[in-house]
DNA sequence: GTCTATATTTGGATAGAC
DNA sequence: GTCTATCCAAATATAGAC
């Protein structure tokens, strides 16, 4: 007899159940803040009591941890989404960044679980942090496009975009500064990190 | 009879117990992170009650805006005490940015409470932010020699050091990413900003 | 799997004696 | 001004019945 490499239903109404607090979870964030989820109104808020979350998790940094994947898989799927990218390297990085930028300007809970990372005493497992160690080598790529190489010019590029960012969070939340500014950013960046494609950008 | 406008004995002694206990407000933040200051440690670390703390400070948010307008004014001293900055704008913005810099990277928590603002619920008091201001004046006037008006200008140079202040912290805590990094920052902002000044840099 | 009940800890803040 | 004693609220997490 086969075992299909499916899960039976009592574990798919596991996982189902699992998913359903993950999304209480966010919805609360982004109305309480991250860090004002507390057990019992995540409950509440999926209909159970308090103890009952520890089914699914085993602790309220166990949670942090599956949004934190989560929330990396989420930004992986939308910059697969765009496709195929132009094969203008200094438009591929701005269309790269500008999605960077939306994804996490409508969503500033979400930024500072994954790009902040100031929840007191959580820190990522390593299978959750693998996640966004692919979102980095996507990055790193788009930048190998442009002929730009090197720790220095990655580490320069994420300073830039998590700077702005959390600047348009807090001085003009849910505004559009950011879509606005992309593109002089990335020519700024482009035109200092790989001098040779000045005046490429079309 | 004439009253000098100095502290009489009582004022001062209390003055000077309050700067006691900030002094051990930011020990405490600087081991235990700033969120993770409590009443009672703080009263046990100047060798009183956590009771006493409320004859000098009205709340715990009080000590939290107190550390502020202190922090800022820290600032305002390092950079006055730099003196007449060099003629060349460029390497003025270079020398106040590199000052800016290691105010921040050598006090991490610092940076917490006077750039990011993340401790939950707390707003600095018209004066204290006052202060603040007079920290983005400076900026601002350090900017106008060099050509470069406009708030968007602003943002963007505040996005950028701000972004790369927290990532050298994150990444590189005590290291000297920062000084190593900000010559070619500051070319490039200045390059992209006042492009007039390009190559002006000695 | 879910519940009630509760342990445990921790925190800010106050009352009132001295 | 400082203390002891205490209040009150909130939070995570566990034990054990159903």
């Amino acid at each position: 007899m086969i075992v299909l490499p499916t899960l039976d239903r009592k574990s798919r109404r596991h996982s189902a159940t699992r998913d359903e607090i993950l999304t209480a979870a966010w919805e609360l964030a982004r109305s309480e803040g991250l860090a004002g989820i507390s057990m019992r109104d995540l409950a509440a808020r999926v209909g159970m009591r308090s103890p009952s979350l520890y089914t699914y998790f085993t602790s309220k940094h166990d949670i942090y941890d599956a949004m934190f994947a989560q929330g990396w898989r989420a930004y992986l799927e939308r910059i697969a989404a765009l496709g195929k990218l132009p094969s203008n390297p200094r438009r591929a990085l701005r269309r790269v960044l500008r999605e960077w930028g939306e994804f996490f300007v409508e969503d500033p809970e979400r930024f500072v679980l994954l790009c902040q990372r100031t929840i007191p005493g959580f820190e990522p497992s390593r299978q959750s942090y693998a996640v966004s160690l692919e979102a980095v080598d996507h990055a790193r790529s788009v930048l190998e496009s442009l002929g730009i190489t090197g720790q220095k010019a990655l580490d320069l590029l994420f300073a830039l975009t998590t700077g702005l960012i959390s600047q348009q969070i807090a001085n003009d939340p849910g505004g559009d500064g950011w879509t606005r500014l992309v593109g002089d950013v990335v020519d700024m960046y482009v035109d200092h990190c790989a001098p040779a494609e000045r005046g490429k950008g079309a």
